[in-house]
RNA sequence: GGUAGGGUGGGUGAGAGGCUGAAACCGACAGUCUUGAAAACUGUUAUGUCCGAAAGGGCAUCGCGAGUUCGAAUCUCGCCCCUACCGCCA
């Protein structure tokens, strides 16, 4: 959500750019909105001021008849204005909820994803002396994913993985830990990128899966619900991404600024619908209902919160190259990067099988917008207290491990495995 | 899941219908003293929101929600969570 006051000093911009990002929004109207909502406010309180004076005055004697009738007026109008108010209140919030965030200013402007800026293109596109198998074909072939019994028990876009393919995801986990654990790495990646950011290592979480409705719409990526999974009979939702769950955890707190930045990356199982997305990708493991991803998530004071989204891109290229996968790096543009976003890059490998790039990673700053709801916020060294901001990004998920399969298949159907997941794959060479 | 006891500010913990946003102590911060530090003493020390240029003032918040009452941290009901024991379980 965005700063009711800063939407009443900024209502032309804050129009301009929810039009941008392509939101239907009505700053004028959320004005209006929240004006009536105060002026019955002010009303409440000043009969509460009565209420409370009233009250003050019986703390010695018994009150008087004419205090109790004059209460029970007060009671009344109360009650009534109340019920006003509520109304009020909530056709406010569901209108300034509508609202966008404001878009960082190098943001390319677009009406679809198709206007997305390419920045740079890294790694050599590899040349085959035969024709590359597609994931599914080489995959399939080595019983490393089975689709057709996966069906058979939880129903479409479901697999089974299995076998080495297994040991190379779980190698490519580790070896994402083990980057962003390590200080010295870190450093590294902040001194080639050239960024003032602090070099703190990432603590390693396992989430829940699960999270309640108010702690997923706070966080702004509850919708759409029909790309949810709900629990029956319970306030509860499947995360769709760590994210969601990392994000949230420290809802309600205050940090003390020399606890900032706070970094984690967490590993999740993330659930998806795919409503909307029928006949898109059904062959393959490209989009599933569930997969395996590791995340980043960071909350950080906001004169840092632009560095550290560029540190978490740095660190997703460092992975990419780290694999020797080709990739290329993508500004998201306004009608792209999500209505919580100020900024979003994607990061797309080279997919030989399909013969297109693909994305495997996102990164995505928020500045306050989410901590706003989420009421996260930090103890400035001035005892001053204020919104903390968000950055999350993708480690590493199921995708690029694809992209492996892909770019670095042999005409025998075997894989070469990259040299730095080697040593997690008891040093062979080949799968 | 069952039974019992609990949830109050950064922490411990008092308050059991009105003077209570809340005692006391600890912690933290600032000041006095000191060459410096400690000790001692003094002061400050929740969040949100509204009005105001500011000074200041109002309102709300004692796990969450509803109710009783002229008046609720305090009484009633529902929910959530914690602790202990029992049951079940990786």
């Amino acid at each position: 959500m965005l700063d009711i006051k800063f939407i009443k000093e900024n209502a032309d911009l804050v129009q301009k750019v929810s039009e941008e990002k392509g939101y239907k929004v009505d700053v004028s109207e959320t004005l209006k909105l929240y004006g009536e909502q105060n002026s019955i406010l002010q009303k409440i309180e000043s009969l509460r001021k009565e209420r409370n004076e009233l009250s003050a005055l019986s703390k010695n004697s018994k009150p008087t008849e004419e205090h109790i009738k004059r209460g029970k007026e007060i009671k009344l109008e109360i009650t009534h204005l109340e019920e006003s108010f509520k109304k009020a209140e909530d056709d406010f919030l569901v209108s300034v909820k509508k609202i966008p965030n404001i878009y960082s200013e190098d943001v390319p402007k677009g009406k679809s994803e198709n206007e997305n800026v390419v920045v740079k293109t890294v790694g050599e596109i590899p040349k085959f002396k035969f024709t590359p198998k597609n994931h599914w074909q080489l995959g399939e072939a080595k019983h490393w994913i089975d689709k057709e019994r996966a069906t058979k028990v939880a129903g479409a876009r479901f697999a089974y993985l299995m076998g080495d393919f297994v040991r190379l995801e779980w190698a490519l986990m580790r070896f994402a830990m083990d980057i962003l654990t390590d200080e010295k790495i870190l450093k590294k990646i902040i001194k080639a990128n050239n960024l003032k950011v602090s070099s703190k290592v990432f603590i390693p979480v396992l989430p829940p899966y699960m999270i309640k409705t108010e702690q997923y719409d706070a966080m702004d990526r509850l919708e759409p619900r029909e790309e949810r999974y709900k629990i029956e009979g319970e306030d509860l939702w499947l995360q769709g991404s760590a994210e969601h769950v990392l994000g949230s955890m420290h809802s309600e707190e205050i940090f003390n600024e020399a606890d900032l930045p706070l970094r984690y990356v967490g590993f999740a199982t993330s659930f998806r619908k795919e409503a909307g997305s029928y006949g898109k990708d059904m062959e393959g493991i490209i989009r599933l209902h569930q997969f395996n991803k590791m995340e980043l998530e960071s909350f950080s004071v906001k004169e840092n919160g632009m560095q550290e989204h560029l540190f978490f891109v740095a660190i997703q290229e460092y992975l990419m190259k780290a694999l020797e996968l080709p990739y290329r790096v993508v500004m998201k543009c306004t009608a792209d990067i999500g209505k919580p976003n100020a900024r979003g890059i994607d990061i797309d490998v080279w997919l030989p099988g399909q013969n297109k790039y693909r994305e495997t990673h996102t990164a995505d700053y928020m500045t306050d917008y989410q901590a706003r709801r989420l009421k996260t916020r930090v103890r400035r060294a001035d005892n001053s207290v204020e919104l903390i901001h968000t950055n999350d990004a993708t480690a590493l998920s199921e995708r690029p491990l694809i992209a492996i399969l892909e770019n670095n298949q042999r005409e025998d159907g075997t894989i070469e495995i990259p040299k730095v997941l080697r040593p997690y794959m008891l040093k062979k060479k080949f799968i």
